[in-house]
DNA sequence: CAGAATTTTGACCAGTTGGAAAAATGTTAG
DNA sequence: CTAACATTTTTCCAACTGGTCAAAATTCTG
């Protein structure tokens, strides 16, 4: 754990008369001195920053994403953006922190005193939705996975290993109830992962190979009755007379 | 896993000359059709600037990477290195165009007249391989993706394309055969690419969440076997022990 | 409404970026 | 050996980068 920068907001006595915002934008601990609300702009365009800041990184992950882009996307200067965010990892530790806790939710859903496949099929719904609803956050975090995920490394090392860890166990105790084929539990939360992330991230792709016919909103209906068929039996066939 | 070999250097190489030396050779007074073979400095310091770039641009995409930091890597100068390749995209088109072709050798060695389960599970296990082996041309693809695939846009719309429709009209005549389970072979395609490049896009993840213990080399076989499980038969429990 | 606080702007800065030019240094064929 | 070519280094540049600052404009609040 390296000393890396200032936090914004850590110290209640700054020396220096900071005309800067962060003192009472960003979430302190416990600040001494008076925190003052945020007032109604200042939330407006906190969440326009970071709206077009989501735009910007997922585009073209940290470094490559410049704060005159993302200003311009969102509609303001530069120096009045820094006003709001003194500096570009501020934004992105923003938005990195916001997306985990969406990004875990589907697989805390899955509940152990379920069945195995319907928990399954909904977590994968619920990933393949995401995917739909939300391709920026899924490039976002796609981007930061490229680069090493040196932001958020300690988070998947700890948060997200844990939940995984758990969930894992619950898998495990399926398999061991004989109601899900015992296989690795990780790799296929992983599979699950991989199927479901690759609508939105390799977007472009698969609406290129699809074609114009089938590249349409309709993707994401086919993507779940293929990817449900195939958690379910693989691709072995069976006896004639398909189900619905 | 059987290995493959083969020097992560030459992937990026393909014959072709325009740069700068010889565009001052062809501008010359007496230039007839005489473009003077490349020499070989040019080839090996290319040769080390590619692999150079693919480090840099496969971590940081293509405006996050900078021609210092390649050149850096590469130990040279940076007039040195835009000496062989004056432009920034000229290094990233070679890289690209290089690539396409490896990353689509393993979908076109699938053949026909196989059998679709060797078949797939051969390829499957190509895929996986690459993303074992050639995790940084793995990843200089999901970047290129991921800003929307400017710079080979056509190539996917064309190639890619073309490659999939030819192979999905296979497995379609399997599914034809009764040999395959009826579904859609488009996104049956989509789903091996996207389990196998997750080991290499996302391998900082899958380390962590797999811990030291089993996030060693051994998790590519780890995942050849389940892949292979899920791909043949999905998640459901067979043989012995089936009671509820 | 006045005064205080907040928000926005324009000018500015030092370091980095992709790249050009040319001089200086190799290398090699005749 | 030497001229012709290939390679490397040095110097330079304009545009862009993240970021600062004070002043101006605007928005609260009593």
């Amino acid at each position: 754990m390296p000393p890396i920068k200032v936090k914004s907001a850590e110290v209640a006595t700054s020396p220096k008369r900071q005309h800067k915002a962060d003192a009472r934008v960003a979430a302190a601990p416990h600040a001494a001195a008076k925190p003052r609300a945020q007032t109604r702009i200042q939330r407006e365009k906190q969440d326009v920053i970071l709206e077009a800041a989501l735009d910007v990184f997922s585009m073209h992950g940290f470094r490559g994403a410049t704060i005159d882009q993302i200003a311009e996307v969102a509609g303001m200067s530069k120096p009045n953006l820094l006003y709001y965010f003194p500096r570009k990892e501020e934004i992105h530790r923003r938005l990195m922190s916001a997306l985990l806790e969406t990004w875990l939710a589907p697989l805390r859903a899955m509940n152990a005193d379920g069945d195995p496949f319907p928990e399954i099929r909904s977590y994968i719904r619920r990933k393949l939705e995401m995917a739909r609803d939300y391709p920026r956050e899924s490039r976002l975090f796609a981007n930061e996975m490229l680069q090493g995920a040196p932001r958020i490394i300690e988070m998947i090392e700890v948060d997200l290993k844990n939940l995984v860890d758990e969930k894992a166990k619950v898998l495990l105790g399926w398999m061991d109830q004989g109601k899900l084929a015992r296989t690795d539990p990780y790799h296929l939360i992983f599979s699950i992962w991989a199927t479901t992330q690759h609508y939105a991230d390799f977007d472009v792709q698969v609406r290129a190979v699809l074609g114009p016919g089938r590249g349409g909103e309709g993707r994401f209906e086919d993507a779940a009755r293929y990817l449900e068929g195939l958690f379910l039996h693989g691709l072995t066939p069976r006896g004639i007379g398909k189900g619905a």
